[in-house]
DNA sequence: TGAACACTTGAACATATATTCATATGTTTA
DNA sequence: TAAACATATGAATATATGTTCAAGTGTTCA
């Protein structure tokens, strides 16, 4: 084990090999980073953030969300499916009509976050 | 103005106009709602949550990045210049070397919170 | 039972994005 | 000043993603 270090696919020469080491060992698991851009690859779209908005305000039928947001209803669905599979928002059924809420506690909390940097 | 509601563009029928009139009263500005999604973009990359992580612990230079993460400089750098872009890393020039840090304090606590999600 | 309606879903298309390669820039030092 | 090195950047490519259209599912009610 004489070299911890790839440069060989990096392209470059490590400058600080202890730094790295250090910052290696602190790193959380691969997968859970992965889960983590996950969730915010689905917080990343403006249709996704508003949905998520509006639903801040009041649950919402799918037929809400397309006329307060202008789409397509069919384009709502799909991003529901998204925020479902994310575990961001749960439904019920009532007759033809399936009412969206949100299931999280965290969203609010890390918006208001990202509200601050967004406007600092 | 009889029709508020744009029921041709969304494929359906309202079901609940005074629902949707007040969820849109408190609707952010279209703006800022781009924003905030441009900035959770910027998080929903595996590459980049790695190299926020590895700067939570110390600053680097690029070289350390590309290192840590096994991946080629160029590919970093670039990752980089999104991050600089949305004001979350700053950098400082030591001769040749480029040192980056984080410039930012929400961003810890935007992950603490979407780590509560992803683990719950 | 069948028409009407709310919603879902699959395929297609257009657009966005991450990485690589090649090259450019900027700094040091011989 | 020229070579060496760290980093940046533009173009190209492959892949991912959002919206639409068309068709499907499930529920109500006449």
């Amino acid at each position: 084990m004489t070299d911890h270090t790839n440069v060989e696919s990096c392209d470059c020469t490590v400058i600080h090999e202890d730094v790295v080491r250090e910052v290696q060992k602190n790193m959380p698991e691969e997968e859970k980073l992965y889960d983590l851009a996950e969730l915010f690859k689905v917080f990343g779209d403006t249709t996704r953030i508003k949905i998520l908005y509006g639903l801040f305000s009041s649950e919402m039928c799918v037929c809400d969300i397309a006329n307060l947001l202008g789409m397509k209803q069919s384009a709502i669905s799909h991003q529901l499916k998204v925020l479902r599979h994310a575990r961001l928002v749960k439904y019920r059924r009532e007759g033809k009509v399936v009412y969206y809420s949100l299931d999280d506690d965290h969203i609010k909390k890390i918006f208001d976050q990202g509200w601050a940097h967004v406007n600092e």
